[in-house]
DNA sequence: AACCAATTTGCCACCGGTGGCAAGTAAATC
DNA sequence: GATTTACTTGCCACCGGTGGCAAATTGGTT
């Protein structure tokens, strides 16, 4: 177990004030071209890396980034922490992912503890923990750097990534209405997040515009998970008069629907379009495969990532320039097809 | 943006030196009850929360867990992390995850360097970066507090989690062999990884207890992902002889298989049986269900942790005593049957 | 009342860096 | 050559806790 050098090591061996050579790692430019060559010299032979407690106690930064966020779907989180680790192993940063509980009361409390607990630099927040403007008023009033994501514009561009949710679920409306489809199901998400009502209006204003409304009785309420997806399926399939088309909230439930449909005996695509949302790994993996809508996630995560390190690196205009928004696209692959007996 | 409390606010408050306050928070035993509620209460009522870089450069500990893997399926990490945070969070710790690139030459210098920077007490290793023996033999050299999860007991008992992968191979043989089976494939991941020999020469050893023998060319080499699935199934499918069962190394393999049968015209499980490795969320989600073994991935990462804190906190001997090994368990669903035309 | 042991509390140095300011040095100006 | 200016470097306090040890308090004995 040997001992790791400190800063006061290098500078005795260096020859000079341990302050210089917190300026030299620091990339001060007031370091004389010599002086600075023979302290980094010191440094690689010592393998000298700064103890980050220190400097943090010192200077109030911990190169700790936080990510928050509430019992996601396992691939959606697995592409974020992807994304963010990316730039964060980039950067030099370390990420401490940190889950809870986004209904619970103490959350605001919780999320600020954390963050003081561990001195985190910032956080990048996930919905539907992002959803909620009591978090993100305290981390403000808290000073923190925070980035958000989600399916709408809820902050200024600083603090915020959005996938516009809208607009992609209009485009899968457009295509399934071009397909002739016109008995048309929709499984939502929870109503509570945005994401779930953007979607679904979103798609509900797509199908206006060929004249196409969505039943009622054919918007059913699931909360993304399959099993749900599959209760949702039940439903709608078991039923006297069926769609001909279901569009489901992600791509779990659409796997959910076409698992129902199969064991109904009811053909995909054949007799039934089934599309998801996410296009994450199971998308492609289920047979047929999913058409769905891709939402860039991974580069929602590298845009986050990006802005929140600007921020914390005091160039809050730089940030503020990142790009905010994102576009979902259409994935088309086997579950979807022109609706039997169309032939326009 | 309100200033944090400090130890000395709560000492002048209660009226007491800040040693003294240190003592009530890390559960001194020498403090007098009256003193102890008195300073209790003060640090209820300023919601004071000691600042852990200042106890760490003071105390050289950190609070901070890591986990280092290397680029593992989504879903497996996904399962290890939440098992790791459960206890994380019981028990006062945080999690930094680190990806690393296992086969690097500077693998050992990264994972020391982040565990130094971040000052971290303790790591929890995934496979296959576990397997790397120069790695446990610099953390142990370097008195870090590790634990490894893997196939193979490589440690002692207290740095080590093993799921007994090679047992549970040759169960999957047995019940394949019971089915009738003698045309039998196995897709194996790359050789070089612990698990996927095991795996394999479990299922040799199964698959001989009933005088039958795998096949040299349909044992075929994948990387455990879907692609190469597809790829090593169509070598298998598209030749003169075909298998009647396959046993993939992995779910995501079995799901290209799956996928290449039905490309095929081959009915799963009439025609063919498919078995994965893992039970992760895909294996209940592709049609037909894969059959596969159900890897504990949550009670392994549960079991890792738990050593692991009780090592960093000085109690060795509880560490080794907490059950190092689990057993995978065969969970038969829908995509293996009876061979065609057996009859016993 | 004096003494002793056990328990509780306080003092001060220190962990390893950074911030602010003063001092030192070299180049530029008159 | 003296003075000004700009650039480098060093000194010391401080960030917010913990460790070791001494001091103070408590209660029980003789």
């Amino acid at each position: 177990m040997q001992k790791q050098a400190t800063i006061n090591d290098v500078a005795r061996i260096a020859g000079v004030s341990k302050r210089t050579v917190s300026r030299v790692i620091n990339g001060s430019l007031s370091v004389g071209d010599t002086t600075r060559t023979r302290v980094e010299k010191v440094i690689s032979e010592l393998n000298y890396s700064p103890n980050t407690q220190a400097r943090g106690l010192a200077s109030s930064r911990s190169y700790l980034l936080g990510l928050i966020y509430d019992n996601p779907d396992a691939l959606y989180l697995d592409d974020v922490q992807r994304g963010v680790l990316e730039v964060c192993s980039n950067l030099g940063y370390e990420l401490v992912v940190h889950p809870c509980r986004y209904r619970s009361e103490t959350l605001v409390q919780d999320c600020l503890r954390f963050m003081q607990r561990s001195k985190l630099d910032g956080v990048i927040v996930l919905p539907p923990v992002s959803e909620s403007e009591t978090l993100a008023q305290a981390l403000k009033e808290s000073g923190s750097a925070y980035v958000r994501l989600s399916s709408v514009a809820l902050d200024d561009a600083k603090h915020i990534v959005v996938s516009d949710d809208r607009a992609a679920a209009a485009e899968m409306a457009r295509y399934f209405a071009q397909l002739g489809h016109e008995h048309i199901a929709f499984i939502s998400g929870p109503q509570r997040y945005k994401s779930s009502t953007e979607r679904m209006e979103g798609f509900q204003l797509g199908l206006s515009a060929y004249g196409i409304k969505l039943q009622p009785d054919w918007i059913i309420e699931g909360n993304n998970t399959y099993e749900t997806g599959i209760e949702c399926a039940r439903q709608l399939l078991q039923a006297e008069e069926k769609p001909t088309a279901i569009f489901a909230n992600n791509d779990q439930m659409a796997a959910g629907v076409l698992k129902v449909a199969h064991s109904l005996g009811i053909k995909v695509p054949e007799q039934l379009s089934v599309a998801g949302f996410d296009d994450n790994m199971l998308a492609s993996r289920v047979i047929p495969a999913l058409t769905t809508i891709k939402r860039p996630v991974r580069q929602m995560a590298l845009l986050a990532t990006s802005k929140l390190i600007m921020s914390i690196e005091n160039n809050d205009k730089a940030a503020s320039n990142v790009a905010a928004k994102v576009a979902p696209t259409l994935v088309v692959r086997e579950s979807t097809a022109r609706v039997a007996g169309s032939n326009d």
